[in-house]
DNA sequence: CGCCGTATTGAGCGCTCTCAAGCTAGGTGG
DNA sequence: CCACCTAGCTTGAGAGCGCTCAATACGGCG
């Protein structure tokens, strides 16, 4: 079971395979054998990874599933702060206090990789490529979703379509998205309601800009659709 | 004149004290002695510090005065990125792509250090403490300024204007402040028009939250304040 | 003093929200 | 297998917040 998880094409780009005793995969490091991934833990749908002031101990990479951070809000809403997909890194956000400041769960079915951050600290100040690597990843992040700020909710679910359809590493087709989140998900990631992002796919949908049936949705016309995200 | 930058108070709580050769405040770096501020720039008002596209090649600390970062949208509206206050660093955003993605000017004359990221890198590996100060530092970038993501605009306001107060370190009363940027940058930054930052803010004024004069804002009532900014 | 950029204030419009009523798909039990 | 149930999605009507356009006021600076 462990052997095939570790085989998944998900590790061959990961970021932490140097904390990976995956001899097979040749990542383990040579310079700290005795770091490795702490465990992996299985997710069920909706199930939590983490809550708000929960302890800050881990950092996540996704290995499969998809998983949504999100706070509530005074009025009880729900602010979605992220949605994380394979190969993705979750935990950054709560290094600097501690403890967790968003709930983490799952959309489906998930497993994730923990990392210790105790650990991940010791590679890092061993391996300067690894740092180096990292900045990066972060650096990324700062600049990352900047959709969010634009100022129609036309050219947000745009950008947000075509987001998706660059992380949503599916096997054939960019251009067919499996949504995983509901439309509640994603007008509370939007800053827009349900109501308003159905009006909105059905539109492009009427104007052949996309396909939709149910949670899956083809991007027809990619092209339309970076141009209405760029404000056109 | 350089002498008296050193000792500014700025220079106390600098994260990047480490690259500064100030043996005066006991700030050298005992195992880089080599690595220093690369230089002082000083920048006038509207002086710009880089532009799209610009190579990254330097962090940028702060040290007297105010900058923001923008980028121009399609339609040649500025968005704003960011405020740049004394203490603070300008730069990161830029480490992935290895150019620069806003613009970034000068609100008011303005003096920076510049730290050349090679260097930061350098001492970054050699100094774990020091990695361990960064990670947390970027970390807190990823949580900042989270009430852009508020819904209305007087609680988009009464955000912004409460982490003014904590952010301008005057002297001596955090309730009063000098705006150094224009409606019209507020507006851009908190993604409303100048005339709606100038109504709310007209508004506040006339509950008796808030006293206008001109640039100079004072937080009357910050509690209220502070209830608006969650919601009530 | 007169000019010009910035700020304020007003009137009217449009986008997105709220509230509400169907609709659809999938699950459950008879 | 079908009737029913429920959660999620779609669609409609009306309201309100923030935008656009426009006029006026203010202040810094030559």
């Amino acid at each position: 079971m462990h052997n095939s998880i570790r085989h998944s094409s998900t590790c061959n780009h990961c970021t932490f395979a140097p904390f990976c005793n995956n001899e097979e995969a040749g990542l383990i490091s040579t310079k700290n054998p005795h770091l490795t991934i702490k465990q992996f833990r299985h997710l069920k749908r909706n199930e939590v990874l983490f809550l708000p002031k929960n302890k800050f101990h881990n950092l996540y990479v996704i290995h499969q599933g998809v998983l949504k951070t999100y706070q509530t809000e005074a009025d009880g809403k729900e602010l979605i702060r992220g949605f994380y997909f394979p190969s993705e890194i979750l935990g950054y956000e709560a290094i600097h206090t501690g403890q967790h400041l968003f709930s983490a769960v799952a959309l489906t079915d998930s497993l994730v990789c923990e990392i210790l951050y105790e650990d991940f600290l010791t590679l890092l100040h061993s391996e300067q490529e690894l740092q180096k690597k990292i900045l990066n990843l972060i650096s990324q992040q700062l600049n990352a979703r900047s959709y969010l700020f634009y100022s129609s909710a036309e050219q947000r679910i745009a950008a947000f379509l075509i987001d998706l359809s660059s992380r949503l590493s599916s096997p054939e087709n960019k251009l067919e998205l499996l949504l995983p989140m509901s439309r509640e998900d994603i007008g509370n990631y939007l800053r827009l309601t349900a109501e308003t992002v159905s009006r909105i796919l059905s539109r492009m949908q009427k104007n052949h800009i996309i396909a939709i049936n149910h949670k899956k949705i083809a991007l027809n016309d990619g092209d339309r659709l970076m141009h209405i995200a760029q404000g056109f």
